[in-house]
DNA sequence: AACTTTTGAGACATTGTGTATCAAAACTTG
DNA sequence: CAAGTTTTGATACACAATGTCTCAAAAGTT
């Protein structure tokens, strides 16, 4: 008895996973733009054409990978949306497991369509929950704009420098340099 | 009596500017990585080899186009560096003037070089110009890094939206929200 | 064991890069 | 303005990468 309704070919499989590395891999190495299909299907072990009976192209490879990255994030934090401090911790641990793919993300942050979806989800998720304060300077736009363009530059330095502290020390930091004021300057408290 | 002491032919500064408005104009209207050094030579109105008596490759020209503004705006915060408030201004004001290619800058931010020199230069001025708080739970380096990609983040947002608000307003924004609390929580008063 | 699907290998047209050449045009200098 | 210098456009070239196609062999499924 299957488990899954729609059983897919070992070789696809192995294929595609052997492509998500290699693509991974690769992106690390040198630019990517300069990591070329001939590369990853080289480092995949697999032949050239090969590449294309998967993926219309290297980007499609890129976005496939991504996405699958940010879905299994999305569904962690899911539930504990509403508890900033534990949101960002629980992101930090998820990020310090994955920090290669987390990586190649920011890498490719301007040809990915994916920041820009990433930036109105949460910024929807942030205005829905705080009520803007009508006397504030600031704009609860540019407030939520903040929060999260702040948050995703603390985890790229954090990448770049080799995580030198514990998620929870980050969970903080990111509490209490970004989200508690800005939350003062630009909210009203509950 | 020549005002410069080396003249260099018509031609070429012909050439050179044409280049940079191809570079900037079509880099506005499809991504830096598709256009072409063929569509750089059509669009300057020049032959396809000229390209090359000039710039080694596209991203030779980008890097002097982007080096180019930089210095400029460095010259002009150059002598108001140690007042916040008016050096942030100063920066809308000037990007305000020059937005086409500063949109070029952000859109390559992960291209080119230019935005790892930015971030030690301004961290580095930063640095010697406020005194840590040693109680704080905020690492410096970090509260640095902080101002720093806030406020180019806090660019970007304005540049997408079209300038929405008028420099003045943008300098007290990134008071505010940015520069202040970060100042409050993570180095001393002086 | 019979079948279906995926694969590797190779050929192919197309597009882009960067170099080289040479006569014509544009510029600089005296 | 005339002589000399430099830049330019056009064209050809070798090379690398993309994406499509084909076909027999291998691996998977039922």
């Amino acid at each position: 008895m299957p488990e899954t309704l729609t059983v897919i070919d070992k070789r696809s499989n192995r294929t595609r996973r052997a492509l998500t590395n290699a693509l991974i891999s690769l992106t690390l190495e040198k630019s990517y733009d300069n990591v070329t299909v001939r590369d990853l299907a080289e480092r995949a072990d697999i032949g050239y054409a090969t590449f294309f009976r998967h993926f219309s192209d290297k980007d499609a490879l890129l976005a496939d990978v991504l996405e699958d990255t940010l879905s299994n994030l999305l569904e962690l934090i899911q539930p504990v949306m509403n508890d900033p401090e534990r949101t960002s911790r629980i992101v930090f641990e998820y990020i310090g497991q994955n920090s290669d793919v987390v990586r190649v993300l920011l890498k490719t942050r301007n040809i990915s369509p994916l920041m820009p979806r990433i930036f109105a989800f949460s910024s929807q998720a942030i205005l829905e929950q705080l009520q803007p304060n009508p006397d504030s300077p600031i704009p609860p736009e540019i407030a939520a704009h903040h929060m999260i363009a702040s948050f995703i530059e603390l985890i790229e330095w954090w990448l770049e420098h080799e995580m030198p502290y514990p998620p929870e020390r980050m969970g903080v930091i990111v509490s209490s340099l970004i989200m508690l004021p800005t939350r003062k300057i630009a909210f009203l408290e509950r």
